[in-house]
This record gives structure tokens, C-alpha cells and sequence, in this order.
DNA sequence: CGCCGAGTTGACCATGTTCAAGGTGGGTGG
DNA sequence: CCACCCACCTTGAACATGGTCAACTCGGCG
């Protein structure tokens, strides 16, 4: 992949190209770019040019609320993908949770119903199934009162998610945590803690989780 | 239509034939049925043989937890239609919030990519993608911490969807709002009357709210 | 009339938020 | 190399809010 880096403006240049990371050449060629933390790569309501992958670095999916308030949708981490919207308008902002190097594909189709390349088509269906499911599961756990529901749940997720061992890296500051979980990052933080003091977590740094007891995180989130 | 009834079990039985209410025949024909309050319609997990359409009542779309607590993700009244799932089993259950009737009509699909008819892909397409959307938006209310947001956002849903002059028949328990919202009975309840209280709304019954200042609503829920 | 389910209200308690202070670690510049 | 700074995180104390438990009301129905 050439890895040339054009640095972040909504708009992608064709300063860099990059072969498509999971295909041959159904996509059209994608162009490599890097964002700040914290910077904006798309905003609610914007039209779809473009969808992207994830090559390093974590993305965030939210939404701004009149009084400031944010609310997290969902966080993207390396090879994923995200803005294959079906429909025409992006629905969410994507906002760079940490530096990130993110590649741009070209939106080579305007109405869902009209895609016509198959393995497309099944990208962008199984991207909203996706988005369904997890968008309730979401819903479900914030509809929980107790944090350590939630926080137990958001780790138990990273988990699965991460399979890489029991040490997580959480790229992403408190702050995004707290408001994917509808808390405060004193919370997340107290209970986190907790977790700790309780030997279910060891916190070697802030930005550190090594899992120390997965069953009982698992049985305090109370899923299914 | 045929209004022959068949007490509503799991499986339609074809003791009563009905007409699909919004197509000419693209539909196979659909099987009225009539269910009780809290009797279920399907549960989370089972094989989608049927879509359904409601006539009358109100039908409730849930999860349950391990811990009994359950969270509803969403009403549906008369006329709409649910259980039009992309794959092939149900990932929700479906309760009669009250009593209803309820028209069954066989699913004639078993892939979503594979619909052959563009109409009914186009249906299917619609409700997936409006389940995101709304998935969403459930989840960016629960998630807000304050009972006078939700509630208030509750009642500003519930008459934009009606649009049936400013008083709202709700033919739901306080219990099934209460499980919708992430809040206890109580605080559904305590909420309501604070509103009454402040002139927001009038109650001339537990089922009935009368709207009778909707901008003050609207600001409540801030949502952009 | 009395029962029963649904809804309301009150008092108390657990939990999260808020506000404020203090810690920690990585980076910069002297 | 150290001191300092800054952003981020943690911790504490007071407060606000929703949950819990319990009593009471209301309306419908036998």
C-alpha cells in the first residue's frame, strides 16, 4: 500500500492511494489520511462521498445535543469500516478519538436499492444489520441504571472484540467512555477503581485494563 | 376483509383470511388474528415464518434480561408493521401491550439479498433502516440521566406519530413506559404529575394526556 | 359493597452528579 | 538532567435525583 499521507480535511485529495484492504478491486482505489485527535472527519447531515477504513488509531460515532451534551454511537478501531451508509446523508459525526490514520473509499453507489456489484451490496446490508443490532444493545445497556452494569459491560465488549489477550489498550480518553456509557468520567473512573480494588481489573497505567476476572464482569453486566 | 378471528397461539392458523392493508396482491394473503393484553406473538430467537400488521391495539417489541428486568424498544399502533426481520429469526420478542388484533402474513423470503420482488425489498429495506435510525435515537434518550428528558421526549414521539390533535390516548401501562424509558413506575408517574403541575399537560384519566404546551416540551427533551 | 389491578404519593435510602482539590505521567525547555 | 507545565485522571465531600418500600387512591367489575 503506498503509504504517501495527505494530511485530514473533509475532503480527501488524491495526494495518496491505497488498495482497498479486504478486496481486490471491487473498490475503487482509496486514499490514505491522517487525523489529530479530536478532529472531525465527517458531521451529521453532511452527503456521503465517501467511506472509510480504520488503519490505525480509534474513531468515534456520536451526536451533538443542543445543550452541549455528546453522545457516543460507537468507536471503530484498525480494519474496520464505517460511513457505508445506505442511505444519502452521513447520520452521525465521526470525530477522531486518538491520531489515526484512516483510508477513503469512494462511494461508488447512490441508492442502496440500485447497487448493482453483489459483494458491495452485501457489505452495506450486512453494515446496517450490523448497525441494528448493535444500536439496541446499546440502547439496552444505557437503559440499565447502575454504572458497574454499564462499565462491566463496556470492558466484557472490549474483550470479546479485541481477542488479544487479556491486557486491553483503551486508545480512548475517560471522557469518551463516559459518554458512550451516559456517565460522567468521574464515575467511569470511581468505578474503575472499584473494579480494581476488587481484583476483577489491574490498572498498570489509566489507559491500561488487564483482566483479572472475566466471569465476574461478565455475570455483572447481567446480558441475556 | 375478512374479520373471521382465530384466537390468536404462536402459529396462524388460516381460519380467517384478510387482505393485505397497503398492497394488491404483491403480499401473500394474511391471517387475522386476535391476541390479549400481554399474551406473546413471538419470542426472541424463533424462526420469522410471519411479518405482521397491526390493526388495532398496541404492540410492544422487547428483551429480557437475566435478572428479569426488561427494556421495550419499541410500540407499534394500528397500521404499522413489524416482525419484517432481514434475517431469519426474530431478534426481539413481541407482546401485546394490550389487547389487539393483528394481521399475519407469511414470509416469503428467506435471504434478504436474495427478495426478488422489488416492492417488498424495498419494504424490508425501509424497515431496516428506519430501525436504525430509531434504535438510535432510543439509545441517545436512555442514555440522557434526567426522568423530565425522557418522559418529555416520550410524549413529544408519541404526538408527532399521532398527529391526532393534542390528546394522546395511551394504551400502554405505566409499567411498559416505564420499561421503555429506563425508569421505575414511580418515576414515570412522579414525572407525569410534576408536568401536570407545571400546566404542561392535563391527565383526565391515568390514560389520557392532553397536551397543552408542546414547545415547553420540546425544550425539555433537548434534542437538536 | 368489596375486591382487585393500576396508578399515585410520601419517606427514606442508594447511587450518580457536581464541584473542588490533588495526583500522575509525558513532553518541553532551561 | 531537572523543573515545570499541561492534559488527563483520581479522589473526596456535599448535593440532587431516581430507586425502593409502603400506604393510599381511584375506577371498574363481580
Amino acid at each position: 500500500m503506498t503509504e504517501t499521507l495527505s494530511r485530514g480535511f473533509a475532503t480527501p485529495t488524491h495526494a495518496g492511494l491505497a488498495r482497498p484492504l479486504n478486496g481486490p478491486g471491487r473498490h475503487s482505489a482509496g486514499v490514505l489520511k491522517q487525523y489529530d485527535h479530536d478532529q472531525e472527519i465527517y458531521s451529521e447531515g453532511e452527503e456521503a462521498h465517501y467511506y472509510y477504513k480504520v488503519v490505525s488509531g480509534v474513531v468515534r460515532m456520536c451526536k451533538y445535543f443542543s445543550d452541549g451534551h455528546r453522545q457516543i454511537d460507537i468507536f471503530y478501531g484498525p480494519e474496520e469500516i464505517f460511513g457505508l451508509e445506505p442511505l444519502n446523508n452521513y447520520c452521525l459525526t465521526a470525530e477522531a478519538a486518538s491520531d489515526c490514520r484512516i483510508v477513503a473509499y469512494r462511494r461508488t453507489y447512490s441508492e442502496f436499492s440500485q447497487i448493482e456489484d453483489a459483494e458491495l451490496f452485501d457489505e452495506v446490508a450486512t453494515f446496517a444489520m450490523d448497525s441494528i443490532g448493535r444500536a439496541r444493545n446499546h440502547a439496552f445497556i444505557l437503559g440499565r441504571s447502575k454504572a458497574t452494569e454499564k462499565v462491566s459491560h463496556f470492558l466484557v465488549e472490549l474483550v470479546r472484540k479485541s481477542h488479544a489477550g487479556n491486557t486491553l489498550q483503551l486508545n480512548i480518553s475517560r471522557q469518551d467512555i463516559a459518554d458512550y456509557l451516559g456517565l460522567t468520567i468521574e464515575t467511569v473512573s470511581r468505578t474503575l477503581s472499584q473494579f480494581a480494588a476488587k481484583k476483577l481489573i489491574a490498572m498498570p497505567t489509566a489507559r491500561q485494563v488487564e483482566i483479572k476476572n472475566l466471569k465476574s464482569l461478565e455475570q455483572l453486566r447481567c446480558w441475556t
